[in-house]
DNA sequence: CGGGGTTCCTGGCCGC
DNA sequence: TGCGGCCAGGAACCCC
């Protein structure tokens, strides 16, 4: 399931593959989440860019500056090479005037593509009121305590929502409040463990893009590897297991309809 | 407009 | 071995 830092990991690998390439044909699965692909076509590839899990593919049109906007979903990956010769979950297939193919998997189908005028996300509703980039100065322990105090929604329903900050997920979140000792459940911050959070968050975050991202089943590199930090996780998925600060037996509960693990004694609301 | 519920999807896994 | 049932879950979408 692509988060924050498989998007990264993925941009940082296709860019250079795709910077300079023009599109000369199409293709998409019959499907309103993917016909947009064949809008691309005419483009040339400027540079790709992310915005939380949404790839942004520059191109420069007749019509002006676009973007291919990329959604990876749970199991979309993303390749480029040869030809695609079908391929049973195949949902959008890019022909280059180098005679290479970009192409987009997606089993599932929680993916999305779509081409826009450059910067106009308002058919994308999440992209068009994403958070700040993690990354970002703006994402300060002072905006993150702001902002989750306004809403009363369980804090971790809140990091999922994409408005707080941009790019996490489920993995993610479990890990940035294990790490900050804080209860998914939690409603309320206080400074000092907004800024906590907000630590943790740029942590594991940026410890995950610097491992390649997370290869639990579908997420694969442009190139076919897997990622390296599933080996890290320190929460997710680790229920049953003895938490690694404290001893006491993960336990998981479903916050948002979204399974969570969390230590019951060193995470506090 | 925030928030709650529903829907989209299919492979993997479990129990019988 | 086969199969029904359940689970994984990001974000669009609908409705109040």
């Amino acid at each position: 399931m692509p988060e924050l830092p498989e998007v990264e990991t993925i941009r940082a690998q296709l860019a250079p593959e795709l910077r300079g390439a023009a599109v000369t044909d199409a293709w998409a699965f019959p499907s309103a989440k993917f016909t947009d692909a064949v809008l691309a076509v005419g483009g040339r590839f400027t540079d790709v860019r992310r915005r939380g899990k949404y790839l942004l593919a520059d191109l420069d049109t007749g019509d002006g500056p676009a973007e291919l906007v990329i959604h990876l979903g749970m199991t979309g990956r993303l390749s480029v090479g040869a030809p695609p010769r079908g391929g049973a979950h195949l949902r959008a297939s890019w022909t280059l005037d180098d005679g290479r193919h970009l192409r987009f998997d997606d089993v599932r189908r929680f993916g999305r593509v779509a081409v826009v005028p450059r910067g106009e996300h308002g058919s994308l509703p999440t992209l068009a009121a994403l958070g700040p980039e993690p990354f970002d100065e703006a994402f300060t322990a002072e905006h993150l305590r702001a902002s989750v105090n306004a809403s009363r929604r369980a804090l971790k329903t809140q990091l999922l929502s994409q408005r707080v900050v941009a790019g996490v997920g489920n993995i993610y979140a479990d890990e940035a409040l294990w790490r900050a000792g804080i209860h998914p459940a939690a409603r309320r911050l206080g400074p000092a463990r907004a800024a906590a959070l907000r630590d943790a968050l740029v942590a594991v975050l940026s410890e995950a893009i610097a491992h390649g991202g997370t290869t639990l089943r579908d997420y694969r590199q442009v190139d076919g590897g897997e990622g390296r930090n599933q080996l890290r996780l320190e929460c997710y998925g680790r229920h049953g297991l003895p938490c690694r600060r404290c001893g006491e037996t993960l336990a998981r509960t479903v916050i948002d309809a979204r399974s969570t693990t969390y230590c019951r004694r060193c995470q506090r609301r």
